[in-house]
DNA sequence: TATTACCTACGTATTAATACCTAGTATAGA
DNA sequence: TCTATACTAGGTATTAATACGTAGGTAATA
């Protein structure tokens, strides 16, 4: 961005991959004139070209999107754009929603029922390089404390739950990694260790809800 | 409706929980002189008292809202209010949502990644009486047809399949409701005959899946 | 009256899951 | 070099799940 240029105004790219919703967020900033929408997209990857052409001060970005999801997008873009900050715009009010897009870099997380004023308000903060977080969602962010690092699963166990998960026994989980049913048996023990369940059912819910296995499958 | 008055004009009231829906629904319809928003509101409760004073040709309703859902609200209006369609506008594409809605008495379906155009087409279709539903929505109904009768869960076979699924041993449940542990055992075979599935793991995420059992619980 | 469906419940036998304990190898970090 | 972690794997014992078959009582429907 050039010097001064065009300083007081703070453009913003929105990246949504609902009309309505790019409709409604460009209807309702326009009744400001300290905000410039200078670029709109429905998919995170063309929003990382786009950012990098316009660079926006701010990008609204949804999380759920076809071809590249906002979290993946929102990491690329704190990368490359440093100055550019991203304030995501979701459905989404779960846990490991928001701290995935925290991790990725995200200066702000705004629910979709979130009034036309609280956006706007957002929008600010996080162009001074402050955060915005819909109050449901800092309240959420402190009741459910981040994991120790005992408590997240590995990689294998990821594996090894998303098998269980999906309804095979432990021989039959044995024998499609090619390894022994004693060593399944002892996963399945340190996952429910760590994830404080005591039943199969806890765990389908767990990669259930948490994205280790695909929904309706 | 007083006859013939504004007829030329389709009304239409939006009823969706997320400010930025309304307003981009609000924007885009702008465009088209041949349709006028005559009120809006962000839950099904209100639009029930707002649609009997208004009488809209069509209400644009979303599903997922706080204090009625959609389809608890389309049922009333199409008892209610047999001459006001219903366009249900919703993120949730899987067939019990959609076999829901029709049910309530919806004349069509279109998902919010629907374009500008395509919900203008489908308001004036469900205005005339016909149908209008997205394409992959018309696609999915005819990949799964309805369930047979004998394929429904009953509802002490619900009741016992969302206490298996939160975790509970068949003795437990067994316990809990003042039945032999023999009679759940009974009930999950029957379960599993009518799903056509093989494993605990698959009841669970059934139950998930279905909203049988909370998330995130 | 006969049939069907739902809900209930039992016995027998087999397999799977679970708990507990123990332990080797490889890798990374202090 | 030592420690910790991850991943691996074994034995023993108990409980739960599952399969199969059988069957009674009640209510609704033809």
């Amino acid at each position: 961005m050039i010097d001064n240029n065009n300083k007081s105004k703070i453009s913003v790219m929105l990246v949504d991959d609902h009309p309505m919703v790019q409709g409604g967020l460009t209807a309702c900033l326009a009744f400001y004139d300290d905000i410039e929408i200078v670029g709109a997209t429905d998919d995170g990857a063309e929003a990382l070209s786009k950012a990098k052409e316009l660079k926006p001060d701010v990008i609204i970005m949804d999380v759920s999107m076809p071809k590249m999801n906002g979290i993946d997008a929102t990491e690329i873009i704190s990368e490359q754009l440093p100055e550019t900050r991203v304030l995501i715009f979701s459905m989404h009010d779960r846990p490991e929603f928001v701290r995935s897009a925290i991790d990725a870099g995200a200066s702000g997380y705004v629910l979709k029922d979130t009034s036309s004023e609280e956006v706007y308000f957002a929008i600010k903060a996080v162009a001074k390089g402050n955060t915005h977080f819909s109050s449901s969602i800092s309240k959420m962010l402190i009741e459910n404390p981040m994991q120790a690092d005992n408590e997240r699963l590995t990689t294998r166990e990821q594996v090894i739950l998303s098998h269980v998960a999906s309804g095979l026994s432990s021989k039959e989980v044995a024998r499609k990694l090619d390894i022994s049913f004693r060593t399944v048996d002892a996963h399945r023990r340190n996952i429910k260790t760590k994830l404080k369940v005591e039943t199969l059912a806890e765990l389908v819910r767990y990669a259930v809800n948490h994205g280790l296995i695909e929904k309706n499958k």
